[in-house]
DNA sequence: ATCAGATATAATCGCTGTCAACATTGCGAG
DNA sequence: CTCGCAATGTTGACAGCGATTATATCTGAT
């Protein structure tokens, strides 16, 4: 047809990319990522991200069975990402600050990658029964709290007031508000101030109400923040 | 072409509905709603709607200028049903007493009205620049938490840990939280557990948390829980 | 008779998902 | 080394749906 878009891409060592593109599923992912950022949900397409590729309609059929699989498969490597981010915080001894963090990180995610986080934690792929893979990943990260909740218990610095399952239930239910606000308000708000900052606020106010010592968590500085620099 | 599905023509009474149907605008929104709860938000089309009105494709579009002020205008009379419902936690004088019972109503909401919630608090309709009165009620919403935080302070039930907005913006954010938890990941929960219930438990932890006297609302009974039957 | 509002017709455009060939490539078995 | 197969892509077409626009027509009230 009209031009060959050829080449390109990367760097390919001895396999060239005439006919077989041969990394067709990765690039669609990284595309379909990019598109994602751009456009939203809403207007990934399909036939967009194969013409923009330089490839036929067809084609990522071979790959992912409908458009949802894709998505989904977009969001279990968001999960993968997103545990990354969180390792700093499981390493963290003290549970209030190891909640901390999480919390912080999954804001900071969300603030990041929002259009992954919406297909992560929001309603698009729901229910999940045909992406077992994604259900596990969504199921890993709510236990990601309950150890930290557990292990709040343990040393004495959270206050049992329920059975581990449901408070972990309330503190991602904290987190996970806080991030969606965030996200899905953020212009309600005609006074303008740092969302980051109101964020992080109100993580403190909700964790230190489930400390057996609320100063403790107040008074700590910013420290294990990763705010600006890190996720970049 | 195939059929002439017409005939009306008759000039029978007055007021017939032969060729202006009269009462288009509020028969979409009604039907529209019927649609939402069946199908979600996504397999809402103005076609589907207009056909099963019997009216023409187009017609819908003397009414909307296209189909997100549909959406607009449905969302934007949920939030008036919603500020109905919030009514009862409004007249409570009590502040963490009220901020509970607005939480309950606010889950409450959620469950009953699932996709109207979405479209209410979601990012479906995000920017609201377009909706004037949808932004508006966005911030009255707000508002309502701002002025139960703000009784708390008169009357030294909720603790100063910053600032009204900063702590209306957290007690939100808890709400929200747990709402939006719900009914995105109510599946996340292999064991299966009365979500209602622990929404209930939730708020109450993270309200407490911000009381001067944690232990008042957590002795409490399900006192104003409009739960099961009011809202319908 | 006219005018504004409400509806209809027809047409454009894009997207999803499928299908039925057919081409290319890599790789393993003989 | 060659043959054949399986995976991957290509082409082209199609059925179906949906959003939106342009243009014409009807209807009721002034």
């Amino acid at each position: 047809m009209t031009g060959e878009i050829n080449m390109t891409t990367d760097s390919n060592t001895t396999t060239s990319t005439s006919y077989h593109h041969g990394n067709l599923r990765q690039e669609l992912m990284t595309l379909a990522e990019k598109h994602l950022i751009t456009g939203g949900i809403g207007e990934l397409s399909l036939r967009a991200l194969a013409r923009e590729i330089g490839v036929s309609q067809t084609a990522p059929y071979r790959h992912f069975k409908d458009k949802n699989a894709l998505l989904a498969a977009l969001a279990t490597e968001g999960f993968r990402r997103f545990f990354i981010v969180c390792e700093a915080s499981e390493n963290e001894p003290r549970a209030d600050l190891s909640l901390l963090m999480f919390g912080l990180a999954y804001v900071q995610f969300a603030k990041l990658h929002t259009e992954m986080f919406h297909l992560m934690f929001g309603p698009v792929l729901q229910p999940r029964n045909d992406y077992p893979e994604l259900f596990a990943a969504g199921r890993e990260a709510i236990y990601k709290v309950r150890a930290g909740v557990e292990r709040g218990f343990k040393t004495g610095v959270i206050r049992q007031l329920d059975d581990v399952a449901s408070m972990a239930h309330t503190v991602w239910a904290a987190v996970h508000g806080v991030a969606t606000l965030m996200l899905d308000h953020g212009d309600t708000y005609g006074y303008h101030r740092d969302l980051d900052l109101q964020a992080e606020k109100s993580l403190r106010m909700m964790i230190a109400g489930l400390c057996t010592d609320p100063s403790d968590i107040s008074k700590l500085p910013t420290a294990g923040t990763p705010a600006p620099t890190s996720a970049e």
